[in-house]
DNA sequence: ATGAAAGCGCTAACAT
DNA sequence: ATGTTAGCGCTTTCAT
């Protein structure tokens, strides 16, 4: 039933030249006739020839894929990313291999090992909240397979990191806190392992510190980021005794959810409370009042990412120096911090 | 630099048998015995062996990957399926190779080329918004590359269809309008060319006639079901003349984005107006009062897709009977519908 | 500018 | 139960 695949062979026969020819035509190579190369490229078009990648892949020992591991696939943030990272991807002819850990490292690591099998030229991973270990990428590094980290990053001498500055833009959403007039700021993060909450959270200090707040421990909520931690937050927030008029979730998802739960309890966003957030996620513009977030380059990372890892797979970048490259971020200034107008 | 890569000879010759008798080990032939079997995995492990699944994909003509082409990742329905999806491909030892069309068919298009090119095993798609062609899924059926679609489907005699009743969803929505006392219940809707929203088009429709309501083509609104949408259908809803006390939107986003509309031109809801949406997004807990929207097993159907298309690629599955595979919806009825407590 | 030929690593038909 | 062998389709050195 299924059609015969033709090869280079078939179309070498019918014009009477060989397969090595073929080949280099097929392949752009410089020392071919031009006559020659449009006869065959024709022929080929005609014959419905497609390209083993296979045995090209075989032979040449490339794979012309990337892996790439993300946390989860249902953000916005994410998609921007991946969308970046495929448009790049595809037009200097290399393939997607996505997949996603749902936060374990568990997962992260069967992932990984599926990835290591299939043989990906490099990897490009942003890692879960509870991923302690590095041996699952040490593997590709064994088989100088670079191995790049976005976002989520892990520190090692030899894989380049794609970042957004956290520390600047967790001081700059405290920064703006403070200068609306709050003096007692919450913090709301996610796992402190991870770069993007560590970096945040010290951001968040030092905005305090340089204004001469007392940072305050118990304004600090480690969670996991849940829409269920948005209103564990809020409960907190209503049982202190000093209350606090500001609050700084790490994640918009999480803020609207512990907006939500403020507006409740009766609270008035801002007036009572000042809100931001992190990610500029569509409910951010959805939620009442708008909520104040950090914007960060999605599109534009996946895009670097992918440039990156492809100029080291030529050689063009050079593998010992990584060190990691930083996009800029915004704070995107809405109605829930606002509380001068 | 890069370590030698283990084949089947080297481990063949430090045991002193053949390369056959190792890949039938590898591969869990039956008529190996044992001891030679666990020898041979033994070293396997110990060298670091990695199967090059080139070498085995080019003798096998099979690439053991799937093609998933969907119109973006970023929604939790997406992302549900993936994971789905995900589970069982792993399982059955098949990778996924996804790509995005961003509701495009150009780049639908040039997705498919992408996997016609990289030879997957079979292909899974949900179609974009404004795909009219069925031209570049036929590249693959002439390769007897089996085609399946998802949600957004297509009709054709040789693809299976995994898929909800979206009449049925439609019509249950509808009625639930109804019978919370809605008499003029206006419908936003996307591209008609699209089953998913015909069918809920088809099903509310269907409800309204049931009851006796006559269906008032006024009160159906194409578009995009953007966001924008969302605020396009709450400044209709303000200026008709007879004003509807009932929404059904077949997206949560835009649902929400309308619902924000309606209350800041001081609508109540569900007083005023009851809305119902589709997709129990996240946002539909969050917005207030929470949303009555239709929930989808997205995770089911990413499981159900691959696993039929599993069994159609190992002839478990009669390729000449494919009917639509219907999974169950379910209505989740929450404040912004209830007119009646 | 083109060709001959070897070989990438694996699998499967056939043989024993 | 195990071995022999041919070949999947391509690229690439070496020759011409």
């Amino acid at each position: 039933m299924t059609e015969k695949e033709i090869t280079i062979y078939d179309i070498a026969k019918i014009l009477a030249i060989s397969p090595a020819t073929v080949s280099r035509a097929l392949n752009d190579h410089p020392a071919i006739n031009s006559q020659t190369k449009l006869s065959i490229l024709n022929k080929a078009q005609e014959l419905g020839y497609r390209s083993n990648t296979f045995a090209s892949n075989l032979r040449r020992k490339k794979t012309n894929t990337l892996g790439v591991i993300v946390p989860r696939l249902n953000s916005n943030f994410m998609s921007a990313v991946l969308a970046g990272m495929e448009e790049v991807a595809n037009n200097a002819g290399y393939n997607l291999l996505i997949s996603q850990s749902l936060e374990l490292e568990k997962k992260e690591k069967a992932n990984a090992r599926t990835m290591f099998a299939s043989r990906v030229d490099g990897l490009l991973a942003s890692i879960a909240y509870d991923t302690d270990s590095f041996e699952h990428f040490e593997m590709f590094l064994g088989k100088n397979v670079p191995v790049l980290f976005f976002d989520r990053v892990m520190e090692h001498p030899r894989c380049t990191s794609v970042i957004i500055d956290n520390v600047n833009a967790g001081y700059q959403a405290t920064s703006h806190l403070i200068s609306e007039g709050c003096r007692r700021i919450m913090h709301v993060t996610g796992d402190l392992r991870r770069n993007v909450y560590a970096g945040r959270l010290e951001g968040y200090r030092q905005a305090l510190r340089e204004k001469g707040l007392d940072p305050d421990e118990s304004l600090i909520m480690v969670t996991d980021l849940s829409l269920e931690a948005g209103r564990l937050a809020a409960d907190k927030l209503a049982s202190m005794d000093a209350r606090p008029d500001g609050i700084f979730i790490a994640n918009d998802l999480c803020a609207v959810t512990c907006m939500k739960a403020l507006k409740e309890k009766g609270y008035d966003i801002p007036a009572d409370i000042a809100v931001v957030g992190f990610n500029n996620d569509p409910v951010s513009q959805v939620i009442e009042p708008n909520l104040t977030t950090v914007f960060y380059p999605g599109y534009q990372m996946g895009k670097v990412a992918v440039k990156t890892m492809i100029n080291q797979l030529n050689g063009a970048q050079n593998i010992e120096i990584n060190d990691p490259i930083i996009l800029r971020s915004e704070l995107m200034i809405r109605g829930s911090s606002l509380k001068k107008g």
